[in-house]
DNA sequence: CTGTATCCGAGATGATACTG
DNA sequence: CAGTATCATCTCGGATACAG
């Protein structure tokens, strides 16, 4: 009946969200995928200070973890002393979207807690 | 300078995300939105079937933290035995855009992986 | 500059049993 | 049915020092 499609169809959606969550998880990577969203290209040591708190061991981490799951590029450029630069690959741009109804919705979330 | 301007719209946007995150924190928030957002009303036993592996323990604590955000509100209805209704607040609703753009990434991904 | 190595504690999560 | 209580485990994540 069509109760049982709607059903399926909703564990289905459910199931894909709690799979971008696998990818997405931890306390970080979003915001990483954040500053690189905004930035586009953007330095180790420059998402260490867009981050406020995360130490570089993490953000060491999850780049990699990022990495492994195709979501960013990182390019070492030939300078001395080397520097790394990170971007969004074309897959990780898709997120781009979500990224930015996150940011409006932190924006007015922090707005509620502050007028408290 | 416009670049300095940039700069500080970048971090604002960051720091948005961030704040967005630090209430949708932890392995199961997000889906149990997800869950709400698709099913509009569900149960407590109904939200644990959803989310596949989550404890009675976990779905507990996430729910209060949620409830404690006002992202959901919870309803004890008068059956026996008792039932207890969960569902989005306004607020929480105006997370729905977020939902469903990680849904599509996340079957998306999800493709990418088995494809694999 | 961009990481890695190590150590450590706190908190997240899970399994199971139990209560109103 | 909707949780709590308890115990055990495991991972996250910070601090610090070090390396190429």
């Amino acid at each position: 009946m069509a109760d049982d499609k709607f059903q399926k169809e909703c564990k289905k959606n459910i199931m894909a969200v709690h799979d971008a969550m696998d990818v997405l998880n931890g306390k970080w990577k979003i915001s990483i995928v954040a500053s690189l969203c905004y930035y586009h290209k953007r330095r180790f040591s420059e998402i260490l200070k867009d981050l406020n708190g995360i130490s570089n061991k993490m953000l060491s981490k999850e780049l990699k973890d990022l990495e492994i799951n195709k979501l960013i590029r990182r390019t070492v450029l030939d300078t001395h002393p080397i520097t790394v630069q990170y971007e969004l690959t074309e897959y990780g741009q898709k997120l781009q979207s979500v990224i930015r109804d996150l940011t409006d919705w932190g924006a007015e979330h922090r707005k509620e807690i502050i007028g408290k």
